[in-house]
RNA sequence: GCAGGCAUAGUUUAAUGGUUAGAAUAUAACCUUGCCAAGGUUAGGAUGCCGGUUCGAUUCCGGUUGCUUGCUCCA
């Protein structure tokens, strides 16, 4: 893991945060490289989720949200914990689970009727025994930030922990302008933020992240078969990413782990450098998200059925994958170290050419002779790929730091270029090289690259 | 948030209470080179931050920040 984080460093793909100043904790910036795979990632769901799955569409919605919507959705209650210290040792917990430990049902309990129950039943801190504890402290998972020039509590606003709100909210919106017909989805992709306790393992638990959630709408009774669809495409599109089968599973919750709100939820969960970890949510949501803001905003969600004239509240599945956690899903499983055949090792990431920030790196091979010529070929086509152009060095070292940042293809321009507009084209993957005109380089990279 | 460990160029590291903190690799320039990390010359680059002890601190002490292991937690 560490290698790894290195070795993205000086690629260019993820830095640390505010770097000069220290660093500021969990938090990391994409770089050149690391950007435009972000984005490159992005563009795979789009075109998965959306664009071939004809009745999905897309939206942008903001990210500070009335906070009625948090206060409806739960996040504002459910989505904060009770913690108290032991105030001798220190030791932090969660008042519900303190006395749940105990078998005490804490289901209706406010936070004062959690530190009576500590105290009538005379719970004791598990680690040093002792019974002083603080009060209680509610700890949301949400950012709280102000609107506006003064800062008074009625101008308090939150920064999403999730992009899905913004889905429900726009519901209807959506459904009547786009004029769509149940079952359709509504796909997302956008900064969400938590302030989780304990963040860590470089990218993969940040609090701040980028989210790519679809909602699919569909009659109920019908969930469930649009929950085992959703199901198989997501793993059949993180195969496509170049993702290993034997480093993915599925892992269904059980009764006891489903959200309130869920009647079924899948994870599935990759085989990280660190261990297991979930990568995409797939869960059954019901009607509640819908249910809950037409309540508090008193408006109608509900859909008409055009041919039955049936009126119901739709249902919802909800894939839902975190970008950072499929980046460094990728990049880990594209990380390879290969021993060549001097025995010296070299390092270098066997991207999926779709995703691969840069598609071409152009070379002279000799700079004072095909330098001009070079440049003009790495200028025509980067009208249609993202390119790099390197002379510097030797020709191997250049061919070896092109696969090393992930370039599927490296265009060589020599004298045979200059004399008859012929390039050596070489593959990253087969390492074969072909001889082709220069003006079939875009038709055959198009050819190899499912953009 | 608690407890422990760690912190020297981009990276891997050496050394030291006292002269200019040494190397490898990486990077850049020039020469050479005509298809997979070749060679030569040269250049830039480091003791996380703040304070204390001391004539003098990268070294000792305290704090802080970051990383890390365990605990806690992850609707």
């Amino acid at each position: 893991m560490l290698e790894l984080v290195n070795f993205l460093k000086d690629m260019g793909y993820i830095y640390q945060g505010s770097e000069i100043y220290g660093g500021l904790a969990n938090t990391w910036d994409f770089g050149p490289a690391g950007s435009l795979l972000k984005n490159n990632i992005k563009d795979a769901w789009i075109k998965r989720f959306i664009r071939i799955e004809n009745n999905n569409v897309l939206l942008d919605s903001a990210i500070l949200m009335n906070p009625k919507v948090w206060e409806a959705s739960g996040h504002l209650s459910t989505f904060s914990d009770p913690l108290i210290d032991c105030k001798k040792c220190k030791s932090r917990y969660r008042a519900d689970k303190l006395l749940e430990e105990a078998s005490i049902d804490t289901t209706h309990m406010n936070n004062e009727d959690l530190v009576n129950s500590i105290k009538d039943n005379n719970i004791l801190c598990p680690n040093c025994k002792s019974n002083d504890f603080t009060n209680i402290r509610n700890f949301n998972l949400m950012f709280k930030t102000f609107q506006g020039v003064t800062e008074e509590a009625k101008n308090e606003v939150y920064l999403r922990p999730e992009t899905a709100q913004g889905i429900f909210t726009n519901f209807s919106n959506v459904q009547r302008s786009m004029r769509l017909k149940v079952p359709f989805g509504i796909g997302q992709i956008g900064k969400s933020f938590r302030n989780e306790i304990t963040p860590g393992n470089f990218i993969f638990r940040v609090r701040e992240f980028d989210q790519m959630e679809l909602e699919y709408f569909c009659k109920p009774g019908t969930e469930i078969k649009y929950f085992n669809y959703y199901k198989d495409i997501c793993k059949e599109f993180l195969l496509s990413l170049g993702l290993e089968e034997d480093k993915l599973r599925l892992r269904d919750h059980t009764k006891e782990e489903l959200s309130f709100y869920s009647n079924a939820t899948t994870d599935i969960e990759y085989l990280y450098p660190f261990g297991w970890g979930e990568l995409w949510g797939i869960a059954s949501r019901t009607n509640y998200d819908l249910t809950v803001h037409s309540k508090a905003s008193n408006k109608e969600l509900s859909y008409i059925d055009p041919l039955t004239n049936e009126k119901y509240i739709p249902y919802v599945i909800e894939p839902s994958v975190g970008v950072e956690r499929l980046f460094l899903a990728i990049l880990s499983s594209s990380y390879i170290k290969e021993t060549l055949d001097d025995g010296t090792q070299r390092e270098l990431l066997r991207l999926k050419p779709s995703l691969a920030p840069y598609k071409v790196t152009v070379l002279p091979l000799v700079k004072k002779y095909h330098e001009d010529k070079a440049k003009l070929i790495y200028k025509e086509l980067s009208n249609n790929f993202m390119c790099l152009y390197d002379d510097t060095g030797s020709i191997g070292k250049r061919y070896r730091r092109s696969d090393a940042i992930g370039t599927p293809y490296v265009v060589t321009i020599d004298d045979e270029t200059i004399n008859n507009d012929i390039v050596t084209i070489r593959n990253r993957d087969t390492m074969k090289q072909e001889s082709i005109n220069i003006n079939k380089i875009n038709e055959y990279i198009i050819k190899n690259i499912n953009l």
